[in-house]
DNA sequence: AAACGATACGGAACGCCGTTCCGTTTGGCA
DNA sequence: TGCCAAACGGAACGGCGTTCCGTATCGTTT
């Protein structure tokens, strides 16, 4: 799980690993040094407190990851591709579909309200966040289509409502669920995939 | 509805209008400049911006709003005064508790639809808007609890929700709702409130 | 081993923003 | 009319994201 895994192709074209050790190195670093930041300061913290931490210099930041949200999605890439890839599994193994679905968006919203500040950057129409967004609902919202869809065709659930707007939704119901005890995101997710149910 | 009716005494309280006619001449200009920005550029519109529109220095925008959220909240006040206002008349006048609700819930979703930004600027956790976020809250949050309890007491929905967790949920669910096309916050918000029914 | 280009580095500098501060102006009263 | 509290405007500050470019380093080639 080192070497941030370039060369998957899928997501973002694959960039050759580049040809010179410190730049490699810088580049791990990096990621090591905005994860930790991540969890202490939040998704939203400095730039320049993350290249301090990684021992390097500002130039060296937007050199490999260009824009704020290339970090956070290099970051992020590994769970966000455990959670698509946990839908067919679950689809598999539960009950019924509808009780999939509300296995894996449980399991994104636990993904989510532990990542200080992602939800809300991740809704945030300030410029430049179009690419994490873009990628969460690339790898998501296939896999919440096909959830949803295996519940409509059991009839379990109303089939009224895409799969985009499913994940916009829970992702807002979890902004501001870290830093405030009296928010219960995943109680509020509940209510809406229960209010989700065909009215038998 | 001129004059930014100081003196209610109710929940911030009042200042008694300045003896200075271009005071508060200024004040009304930075009120109606900020109300006509909000709409054109959104709620986060540089103070800048807004002073420029009121034909106003920096200064003075800050003397009479000290932050931020005070300019947003004098704007909008009497909006959510309406709103607060409207939840009794909304009981008294539907068919079920669980109706008025829906109606109020869905009347104050029209109002944060409405208003370009004001839903991700209610709920972002950036100092200063501790004031915004609090005024809403004082306000809406009683009647909203009002409203839910009549509807539990009527036994139409389940008991174990606070008014508080509501009324963020459904502000988090306007977040981004202009400026996306694809993403109807009121048919989340619909969803929402229908989980909220007893499982009969 | 030495020299050389490509590659990557670091941080100063820029522009935008919210906010503060203070020298200047003005309104209302004596 | 003169005075001064009140209010004004905008320069200045600190923090931020981002760009830019002179400098240092790596890996290769001779």
């Amino acid at each position: 799980m080192n070497d941030s895994d370039e060369g998957t192709g899928d997501a973002a074209q694959a960039k050759a690993p580049s040809k010179r050790k410190d730049a490699r190195r810088n580049k791990e670093a990096l990621l090591d040094a905005a994860a930790s930041v991540f969890v202490t300061s939040g998704v939203e913290a400095p730039v320049r407190d993350i290249a301090a931490k990684a021992g390097v210099g500002l130039g060296t930041i937007y050199r490999h990851f260009p824009t704020r949200a290339d970090l956070i999605i290099a970051v992020y890439r590994h769970q966000v591709d455990a959670c698509a890839e946990a839908g067919p599994a679950l689809l598999a193994t539960s009950a019924t579909p509808h009780a999939a679905l509300g296995q894996w968006i449980n399991q994104f919203v636990d993904f989510l309200v532990t990542k200080h500040g992602l939800a809300a950057v991740l809704q945030s129409d300030n410029a430049g966040f179009e690419a994490l967004h873009a990628y969460f609902l690339d790898r998501l919202v296939p896999v919440c289509a096909h959830l949803l869809e295996a519940a409509a065709d059991a009839g379990e659930i109303r089939s009224d409502l895409e799969a985009y707007e499913l994940m916009r939704g829970v992702g807002n119901l979890c902004i501001g669920a870290d830093s405030d005890p009296d928010y219960d995101a995943r109680r509020l997710v509940e209510l809406l995939i229960a209010g989700l149910r065909r009215p038998n």
